[in-house]
DNA sequence: ATACTGACTAATTTTCAATTCCGGTCATTT
DNA sequence: AAATGACCGGAATTGAAAATTAGTCAGTAT
């Protein structure tokens, strides 16, 4: 049996994406690196944008891996609020550190290309989908009130991604995380109310 | 003594970028509209920047005006956060009805002009200085915890924009008013937690 | 003299045809 | 049968010419 050529493929277009971005990412250029004829890649993957989602499916399965190891990092019976900032932490991490996200990210920014903006997409609704299912988790535990779930998922991660990021194009010194802990905490956990009005 | 000028290029500049935005307001069409040479445009502002800036001050005004408006429409001593949503409806009202603001928010959507940018931070940043205000007073009157209030009313302000508008990028049905109003308010007043832990 | 004008300038922006580039195919080679 | 890379056509890029525009200023009107 000859080389895995598949294989060989997925790390070259791994890499190229993740170095070079969606668009800069030719099939050519992915052929090279993966010393395969242009040819064989079509025989493997349609097309570019399915050679795409072969590897954001690989990184999502990825970030499955890190989410739940974040989780379990600390004792296995910490409070939700806790867990909820194991959660966002490997978020913020997975989002800044993985290379392909950062490309990516930094693709959207500089010419929007379209596929490069869905990978993210898909990565943040995967994100929000297992915050919602902590929640969900969470209220049947009794920990946190009753509420709309997405709604809420939806409403902490925004509140985490402002403060964690977009804070910064309005402001010079970023926040730090003892800031960004302390006032999400305080508003998820009480709310800002001294007293609580019917 | 001959008729004013100035007031006639205000008008004219303020249709102008209502109707064209920054970028497709020149000064010649300024002039045209308001029927005066183009050199006089220069006796009273230097650039076409500071023409922009004039009407964008004219716009702060009336920010103030509707934001103060709103505030006391209902009886003037209702608590906080029944304020807190006065002034959180006047700001997604005028952001969506003032005709200037939407014509720049598109124009910096398509083609990014920097100027017009620049005037929706500027406005925005007028609001967040006014419900830090707001909190603040609050925080004084003891119906507030204290805390970081410039933290705090950027995480408010972002929340809500988040669902008024930001929300319907990823999701098809648009939240109602009354979904946002009651999932902020519970997040607000109370935190989502059933039981505060320390 | 003073207030105003619009033709003019320098620089930026737009246009558009020539060229390059790239996703995808398929006849040829291994 | 599996793999290749020359090739195709449409899309993107380039660059230079043409058009546009912010700002000036010599001249006109009052």
């Amino acid at each position: 049996m000859s080389i895995d050529r598949k294989a060989l493929i997925l790390k070259a277009a791994t890499q190229s994406f993740a170095q070079f971005g969606y668009k800069a990412t030719t099939m050519d250029l992915v052929s090279k690196i993966a010393s395969v004829g242009k040819g064989t890649i079509y025989t493997f993957f349609k097309t570019k944008e399915e050679l795409f989602e072969a590897i954001l499916n690989k990184a999502e399965i990825e970030l499955k891996e890190a989410l739940s190891c974040g989780l379990d990092r600390d004792g296995s019976e910490s409070s939700f609020i806790h867990s909820v900032f194991s959660l966002l932490d490997s978020i913020l991490e997975f989002r800044s550190d993985h290379e392909l996200f950062a490309k990516l990210g930094q693709e959207v920014r500089d010419i929007g290309t379209v596929q490069a903006l869905e990978g993210i997409r898909r990565v943040e609704q995967f994100m929000l989908d297992f915050l919602k299912q902590k929640l969900d988790a969470a209220i049947q535990k009794g920990e946190v009130r009753e509420c709309d779930t997405t709604i809420t998922s939806y409403m902490i991660f925004r509140l985490y991604l402002g403060l964690a990021s977009e804070w910064n194009k309005s402001h010079n010194e970023p926040l730090t995380k003892e800031q960004i802990k302390e006032n999400l905490t305080m508003l998820i956990t009480q709310g800002i109310m001294k007293e609580v009005r019917s």
